[in-house]
RNA sequence: GGAUCGGUAGUUCAGUUGGUUAGAAUGCCGCCCUGUCACGGCGGAGGUCGCGGGUUCGAGUCCCGUCCGGUCCGCCA
């Protein structure tokens, strides 16, 4: 028997026990006579005590950090209690110890604050997730898990594994492939997700799925996007999309009850997709604050009307936002003190690259009502105070404005609008707001192919008015510069994401489940019939055999589990991540493989 | 593919306008210490300033290239 009990589990009522403990070295204090080391497993710390009779055999056996140590002792009541620890109302007064395993000096400090840098820690992840940061976030990704699986078995899904060595077909994300030895020069690909291996299981009648289940996808790395990636990926038979809504919805409340102890009892609110383009820039809005986005001018369309009539520049001669294809407005709560640095600062901001901004114009509504502009020489107070007020400022805010190309104002009004949420302290760690985004278009225009692509992906079907729509329109685009005009620009898709504190948790679908329409789909998206029958014939031939209607919804685990415990960075939620680069620095992976192996797969390299 | 920040002791960092022997903290080693728990005290070892080239009387510091790492844009749901 190696031990008795863990380094967490003893306590004052233990008094007087005969133990064993094993686990590492933390610390050791050598105290004149006497030693006192810190003892730590998965489990937690306890101070074992050595006393003057035993320093023979601690000279002989010297103990470092990280040393794998096995000690037989008593439990007594320590004398000086340390509060701060579990376990710090007893020690264990050593009779005989063992060394288990020595320990070479680590490269950083196994604690909480460690010394390590990220890279270091990944090149020794194996001792950086002994530290307790790291393995907290390992308990909760497990409590998130636990939690989703305990929820979904209630509910009748069934765990289904799927392939992993499945075909390529490229739409949407790049594939990893891997050569076949057995069929030289042909690839499987590794699955970016399980989607249409679980719309099969619905055909064949298995009308609640799920799994927690590793995807892959070959596009360069960011904080929150790996290469290979979890998702809860769930799929349901005989629903719309109002029962998936509230199915997941469900899922979600489950999960911050189970892992956070958060009752979130309110129905989670919903949004268009539209809508969150409109007042928010972006499709998935960070609704902890507001400062929504005021369409000074615009080309957005919102439900196919232009709604930014532009009124509130009538009569204005300022050539930058009279050139301009879009001006959008934020107020920003009271920051009409913020001095010429401060501006000048956040106008730099907005000028960097990433951003790409010409200039930001600013108006403060000042605490006594006056209103004063970087525009001054081209507004009169009463039109400033116009925009002002459209903008939903109040005395002590100050508005600012961007202007240039549509598809970048927005997106840099909605950058500027989560920086200032940032800054003003608006966007709480512990604050936890979900949101249903809802029509998302079915289709989005590829310029540099002049066609349409799956906004989804192509299993995604249009809402059932729109389905006409799609049907009785040539998908080629004769004018490209006219691309919104067409048709299909305006076909909504049965889709929905679900987005928390502003990152996008999971997303979803209604799929199609009929042969003619999923045929359109791949008309639609420059598919022709033989490609289509190539690529997807397995599952056009499933439709032909009672497909029932079905839909489903896939979670990024990592991302919520990030979510949840409070970090920007999925790394620090996967025992063993991959860098920025895609490599395993621990593994030092990918690396080449020898010729043999090479002739073997029958490939050359260049 | 692009932008940007960084690379100095085992580790995390400082290093002024280009100027003598490159510092601190922590870790490591040694000695002292019977109630520590961030123990304390004294002493010690530890450096190819990522790499290559250039400018200069002189480069950790300036310039060019390159490699590695972080973040972001493109890409990706």
């Amino acid at each position: 028997m190696y031990r008795s009990h863990t380094c967490g589990e003893l306590r004052a009522a233990d008094k007087g026990k005969e133990v064993t403990l094993a686990g590492w070295v933390q610390t050791v204090r050598k105290f004149g006579a006497m030693t006192f080391l810190d003892m730590r497993d998965r489990y937690g710390i306890t101070q074992v005590v050595f006393s003057e009779a035993l320093n023979a055999q601690l000279d002989s056996n010297p103990l470092g950090r990280e040393y794998v140590l096995q000690v037989v002792g008593t439990v007594i009541e320590r004398s000086n209690k340390n509060p701060n620890l579990p376990t710090g109302d007893i020690e264990i007064t050593v009779s005989s110890f063992t060394i288990l395993n020595k320990s070479a000096v680590p490269p950083f400090t196994i604690q909480d604050d460690t010394d390590g840098g990220d890279d270091l820690r990944m090149k020794y992840r194996y001792l950086d997730l002994r530290r307790n940061a790291v393995k907290r976030n390992l308990e909760l990704r497990y409590s998130v898990n636990r939690a989703a699986r305990n929820y979904l078995h209630e509910n009748n899904f069934m765990d289904i594994e799927t392939p992993f060595l499945i075909k390529s077909t490229p739409e949407g994300a790049r594939d990893f492939v891997v050569p076949s030895r057995m069929n030289p020069g042909q690839f499987y690909a590794l699955p970016q997700s399980p989607q249409t291996f679980k719309q099969l299981l619905m055909v064949s009648g298995y009308d609640r799925y799920y799994q927690v289940v590793k995807c892959f996808r070959d596009e360069d790395l960011r904080a929150d996007r790996q290469p290979e990636f979890t998702q809860i990926d769930c799929e349901m038979s005989f629903v719309q999309q109002e029962d998936i809504l509230n199915m997941f919805e469900g899922m979600i409340k489950h999960i911050f009850k189970a892992v956070k102890g958060i009752d979130y009892t309110e129905a989670v609110e919903r949004m268009s997709w539209e809508q969150a383009m409109w007042q928010f820039g972006n499709d998935k809005p960070d609704i902890r604050f507001g400062m929504k986005i005021l369409n000074i001018k615009s080309a957005f369309t919102l439900d196919g009307k232009i709604t930014a009539t532009g009124e509130l520049l009538k009569g204005v001669d300022f050539s930058v936002f009279n050139d301009a294809e879009t001006v959008l407005a934020i107020a920003v709560p009271g920051v009409a003190e913020y001095t010429r640095k401060q501006v000048d600062e956040l106008t730099e901001w907005v000028k960097r690259p990433q951003i790409g901004m010409k200039g930001l114009v600013y108006i403060r509504y000042n605490a006594d009502g006056s209103v004063k502009s970087s525009v001054d020489k081209f507004f009169t107070e009463d039109q400033l105070r116009a925009i002002v007020e459209a903008a939903g400022a109040q005395k002590g805010d100050m508005v600012f404005v961007l202007a240039g190309l549509e598809e970048r104002t927005r997106k840099a009004t909605s950058e500027l609008r989560l920086e200032m949420g940032e800054r003003l302290g608006l966007r709480k760690k512990e604050e936890f707001k979900l949101l249903w985004v809802l029509d998302f278009p079915l289709f989005e225009y590829a310029e540099e192919e002049n066609r349409w692509v799956a906004r989804h992906h192509p299993f995604t079907s249009p809402k059932p008015d729109h389905i006409s729509v799609m049907i009785n329109n040539d998908p080629s685009i004769p004018n490209a510069a006219d691309y919104l005009k067409h048709p299909y620009a305006q076909i909504k898709a049965n889709a929905y994401d679900m987005v928390l504190n502003g990152n996008e948790i999971g997303g979803g679908s209604i799929r199609i489940f009929q042969r003619e329409l999923q045929e359109k789909m791949f008309d639609a998206l420059g598919m022709t019939k033989e490609e289509a029958l190539h690529k997807f014939g397995f599952l056009l031939g499933a439709f032909e055999y009672g497909a029932p209607p079905h839909g489903g919804i896939a979670f990024g685990f990592d991302r919520l589990c990030a979510i949840l415990g409070g970090s920007e960075s999925i790394r620090d939620f996967i025992a063993f991540p991959k860098n920025n680069s895609g490599r395993d620095v621990m593994l030092d992976a990918p690396a080449s493989i020898n010729q043999k192996q090479l002739d073997e797969l029958a490939i050359a390299l260049r």
